[in-house]
DNA sequence: ATATTTGCAAAGCCTTTGCAGGGGA
DNA sequence: TCCCCTGCAAAGGCTTTGCAAATAT
């Protein structure tokens, strides 16, 4: 739930920069990934799909999703207590807040959580995993 | 990784405490868990048991560890780039690293990291989960 | 005696893979 | 034409569940 739809045009040139085809399935998963979702399962995209486009298989979902994610356009993100991934459309760095009552997600921008390792020598980060729980009384955001 | 070996006889004592009846493969699976093992799968619980144990099944293992976690003796932790579950013997809060290598994971004193969420009114965080990935250079702890 | 717990096998869930057919370059 | 992509179904990995036998209180 990063955006403003991009146009069609505008997507189909994001994937032949990344070198991916542009197939008829991938636009329309980018549709809705890359402009419409919040944080989609793999099985909320093939149900929004399905209402937009002839045929898909949930193969294809998956398959494209990870094309999507391996090219950087698209986050892959596994919640300890979910069972299946959602993805995210913001891939720049920031961390995630879970309300425990709806399940909803959050993105938290970078300065709102300061992480400061003080590890010992010999650790070098590369990667930083924040993921807040807990719950909202304002609807807002 | 926590710790200390504890004797039988207080392993027996806190899962009475917990409500929890100390059946010969519960204690089994609790020598291993509590005192030895360094974040392990339930794969890897079951390996050991079955060198120290007559007969245990996985799927007792898998009842045990979920019943463990219930009670608070032990903490679940799945990992986004982990396809099985890992099992922390050390239940007070704290953060992990992860090297990304060998997937060792080194548990992170929560001092070590400053998580100050900047959030919006009417967000409550109850809980967060931080998870450092990187490499290590030097073997030690 | 009554309530739990165990073992085994089967099922469940999410995700990936194999392969033949189809579409794009 | 040639290669990549899709669909379908089947397989895969991890975890849970159902049920009867065994065990604990």
């Amino acid at each position: 739930m990063t955006a403003h739809c991009l146009p069609l045009h505008e997507i189909e040139a994001r994937l032949r920069a990344a070198g991916i085809q542009p197939t008829a399935q991938r636009l329309a998963i980018c549709q809705y990934v890359l402009c419409q979702a919040d944080h989609p399962t793999a099985e909320q995209v093939k149900l929004w799909v399905d209402d937009h486009f002839p045929k898909i298989s949930l193969a294809t979902v998956y398959n494209t999703l990870n094309t999507l994610a391996q090219a950087g356009l698209l986050r892959e993100l596994r919640l300890s207590d979910r069972d299946s991934a959602v993805y995210d459309a913001n891939v720049s760095e920031h961390f995630h807040f879970v309300d425990e009552a709806t399940g909803r997600i959050w993105d938290l921008e970078p300065t709102a959580i300061d992480v400061r390792p003080a590890l010992g020598e010999g650790f070098q980060v590369r990667h930083v995993d924040v993921v807040l729980r807990g719950t909202v009384t304002t609807p807002a955001d």
